[in-house]
DNA sequence: TTGAAAGCGCTAACAT
DNA sequence: ATGTTAGCGCTTTCAA
């Protein structure tokens, strides 16, 4: 069944139906109505596939996520999608992996598919001018920046929490407590993304407490996995025994971590605090209940997706925004005396 | 950039071009090598939408997942768009609530899209005839099975775990350790679906146990959100104070009943014992770990594929499959004295 | 207000 | 082994 069909049907044109079809005005009512009305009788659904073919653009926007299985990330595509729609475009889900390179499999996905502008969840922070030359439509870093990177300001966008921050935060709030032997707990220390910049915030916060870093307490896992948080947190726990309070960079090693902790025979959080940053649902059910710093879900997904439309249709530029993340009192911090 | 643009670099015709990018036989080395060298260089892509308009079909194949946040599913997920890639097909994942009807959004995914088949992934489960009609591809049920529906064992696939079985088989680790006083956690005694065969299971191994049934020891929460799951359970606990066990539906039920437990002054397992199905991997790692039945992950989300791909190439009809649930031992179960 | 016709980029006959 | 060419279904000038 196709357009052709339909104007056959109805005694008119093809360009005569096509009008109808996208709701151009110097159709007469008559028209209108009976070529609607075949439509509908003969469930006559349009072929994309010729309709992005003829159109310069579709209509769609690409969502590239570095690194499912995360969490946080699970939950804030659905919110991108929804915005996506709502703003009148199709969402086009694109998942790679951690090694892969975001910016090439972005740029394929625009290119095959005539996106009109793309969101990079979870990618790298180190771009350069020639890096982000291959994407020739607008795009939106979401939960990163270009802190790694030699982008100005006006070259790209981003939507993200304040990473060496809310991670200072974080370990303050154990040194308000009284902790000074403070362990982190992270993917890597120089990956040149979320992981090092919490990394530097821990360290921040170490030296306005004037607490020496230890290079012993700061554990690598070599990623996001809740199984190598496991065995990272096991190995730490092998190697040192003294300190009272780890900083986890992400709510699921941190449930991963207090696992560890718990079968190396140390109670949270009365031997050992834990907090971390994302504030996904799960870490708030378990026992003892982590304390986290939430991030913000909603806006997560929301704002990206504003930003972008607005500089598909030339209403604004790239535009930087910060997050703030809350904390969330748990059972999981403990003060020492 | 398109075919012709290459064509004219190589100084060879466009259907050249194409047979290399189509990988056919009969192309010499020296071209093949050249047009890919060229290829690279200037970072062509094809345009899908012409290539999917000149074929009859696509090679993509639809996923249809109702009722996202189902952390077992997002497990499943990834495992089935790397099944379809190996097998050279491209996944559509088209996510829609649980009050959305599955088989229209198939129908219309397929249509718009050319799809050459289709997985539903946690669908209804009371199909008729007349409703399969509106799918023109082969299709595979992910999860669930027609339990509830008129259908002929030859009009349609699927795979799944034996839900009724299953949860029997759970209720009877429960019995087989003194208890008789057990409630279950579950979305709906009567929503022609999952939930409605796992609570045949729990009354099955209850009536076999010669237990009587106790009206009062079963908790509906209405979906499957944690939060929900943590107001019924803690409404149960309100309610009844006499129960040894409870035996959820879900994992992430189950995590946050023991939450709700713990907050009404219940231990687990000491006071109150607790089984489920699922094994989503956070369940291993909370304290005390979750004992459950695990669904088989990879086989879920293979197998549909493999049915589905079969069935596309003409090598075998509808088929299903029944995959097996194993008990994890964890440490929410006590042996009643 | 309507119709005729030219492509969009690609694949697959068919021809060579 | 390679080139030529006819569409796939649709949108959009351009003409009427």
């Amino acid at each position: 069944m196709t357009i052709k069909d339909i104007a056959e049907r109805c005694g008119v044109s093809v360009s005569t139906v096509s009008r109808v079809l996208n709701h151009h005005p110097d159709v007469s009512q008559a028209v209108r109505d009976r070529v609607l009305q075949v439509v509908e009788e003969v469930h006559y659904v349009p072929n994309n596939s010729a309709r992005d073919l003829v159109k310069a653009q579709s209509d769609d926007i690409g969502i590239v996520v570095r690194g499912a299985g995360n969490p946080f990330f699970m939950e804030v595509i659905p919110v991108m999608e929804q915005a996506i729609l709502q703003k009148g475009y199709t969402p086009w889900i694109h998942q790679i992996n951690t090694e892969d390179d975001e910016l090439r499999a972005g740029a394929e996905l625009v290119r095959s598919n005539k996106l009109k502008g793309l969101i990079l969840l979870g990618g790298r922070f180190d771009y350069d001018d020639t890096q982000i030359a291959v994407l020739d439509v607008p795009f939106v870093c979401c939960t990163y920046g270009n802190s790694f990177g030699k982008l100005k300001e006006t070259q790209y966008s981003c939507v993200t929490i304040d990473d060496m921050k809310e991670a200072k935060k974080a370990v303050e709030v154990l040194i308000g407590k009284g902790h000074t032997k403070i362990a982190i707990l992270l993917d890597s220390t120089c990956d040149s993304s979320i992981s090092e910049l919490r990394y530097r915030g821990y360290c921040e916060a170490l030296k306005e407490a004037g607490i020496e870093l230890d290079e012993g307490l700061v554990q690598e896992t070599g990623n996001f996995s809740m199984e190598d948080a496991y065995a990272a947190m096991r190995k730490l726990l092998l190697r040192r025994n003294d300190f009272t309070a780890v900083f986890a960079i992400a709510d699921s090693m941190a449930l991963a971590a207090m696992r560890a902790l718990h079968d190396g025979g140390k109670q949270v959080p009365m031997d050992v605090s834990m907090i971390a940053i994302d504030g996904i649902p799960m870490s708030g059910y378990v026992v003892p209940a982590l304390t986290t710093l939430i991030q913000p879900r909603k806006e997560m997904g929301e704002e990206p997706v504003r930003i972008l439309v607005d500089m598909i249709e030339g209403k604004a530029n790239h535009c930087h925004v910060i997050l703030p993340a809350a904390v969330r009192e748990g059972e999981s911090v403990r003060t020492l005396k």
